[in-house]
DNA sequence: TGCAACTAACTGACCAGTCAGTTATATGAT
DNA sequence: ATCATATAACTGACTGGTCAGTTAGTTGCA
């Protein structure tokens, strides 16, 4: 797997930029296998292709690996399309559409997805990591969608409900249906169909699970 | 907490037949409080009022406490109200609001709350603890609300959606909720408010987030 | 009196974190 | 260009603490 390192080439390179990166990339991957205590600093060092001293060059502890993994995740989402949410005006519908489509995306990529599931496993050790998410993601981003749905309900699109509840009946199902499948492997026959979810979701969500009146024509 | 050991009082008392339970009572603090890994044999055994050697009496391994918790919590399932729910014949959103108000109840309860809560934690270095909940559980009650909804839409109840899927809008709203208060603490000013959420989440789910149409006179 | 139930001290494996020593490479003098 | 020197980057063996599981011996009770 590892290709045989040269007899003549040198022991090891001095690449002090790339290395807290390349850490953290093989501890992402070694956390997703085996969870964070299973995981031993040696066998990140290992992957990474550094020895275990070197690892704690550029991190303190092994918690400040995971902490750091988290924080890598965070930075991007703060320059996200947030803004056009909060400024778009018209039809509420359009916007939540969207929004389940990038959600979907974000979900079907097992790196992304690693975050929020070892923040989940780890919570209770480390409640400083689940603050640390809440502050920077969903903070931000909860509030512009109950705004998004306040001003819907205002401007006479939406039913009246309450847009601090309303978030949960909106992505709700997403995620149970992506946990279900996680924790116990439960999907649909033909695998995750992530899509045909939110497709079928969506359609209960805006026009409701009772089957539709006589009266529509 | 304990009360002080007499100083006349016997060493220990002889009571085979309570200690297992008592272990699993111990356990189930303890792993809620500080989770699997972090919790020692020798804490559990010191909450169970006995000695660490008394507990490998009664279960082989710290893994096979957890699981006879699992197991445990597992048991009382099997005698329950599905067989109504698969008998019934009327219209499907009462029982839908039925199940929703008893998964309330049912979720609002830290213990028992708390064995999904360790199969989610411990599904990466325990997969069968997953495996067993979703035999003993899942497989019996998803099968139940799927025929439940497939029977709604067949009889004209419910719009023409997806069984399988649409399982996933009804109580995903409701995961959602309890896992944000659990894992982020985030809830709604007024504390949990299950009842509230779910009322909010029904109308939804029955009559859809879209406004009404003028068409009802 | 016998033995199941129990205790408490012990063992051995494991692993995060340390550190003394080694190697790569940048810098500057020749 | 070539070499001497400094130091940042890195290695790998070691340590100290932890803890699951074991066992030799003690105690309660029928």
């Amino acid at each position: 797997m590892n290709e045989r390192p040269a007899p003549r080439g040198p022991k090891f390179r001095r690449r002090a930029e790339a290395r807290p990166d390349e850490v953290l990339d093989a501890a992402l991957d070694l956390f997703i296998e085996q969870g964070f205590a299973a995981t031993r600093v040696d066998d990140i060092a290992r992957r990474a292709g550094i020895s275990k001293g070197a690892v704690y060059l550029y991190f303190p502890s092994k918690e400040a690996i995971l902490e750091g993994l988290v924080r890598r995740a965070i930075v991007p989402i703060a320059s996200h399309a947030l803004s056009f949410v909060e400024n778009y005006d018209g039809d509420p519908r359009l916007v939540i559409t969207m929004v389940m489509k990038m959600l979907a995306t974000k979900l079907g990529d097992p790196r992304l997805l690693a975050i929020p599931k070892l923040i989940v496993r780890e919570v209770i050790v480390f409640p400083e990591l689940a603050a640390m998410y809440r502050r920077e993601v969903l903070d931000k981003v909860m509030p512009v969608l109950e705004g998004l749905i306040k001003k819907g309900v205002e401007q006479g699109y939406l039913r009246q409900v309450d847009p601090h509840l309303t978030i949960r009946s909106i992505i709700g199902p997403v995620m149970l249906h992506v946990a279900m499948a996680e924790i116990f492997g439960i999907t649909p026959p033909d695998g995750l169909a992530l899509d045909r979810l939110i497709d079928n979701h969506l359609t209960i969500l805006f026009d409701g699970l009772s089957a539709p009146q006589e009266v529509k024509q």
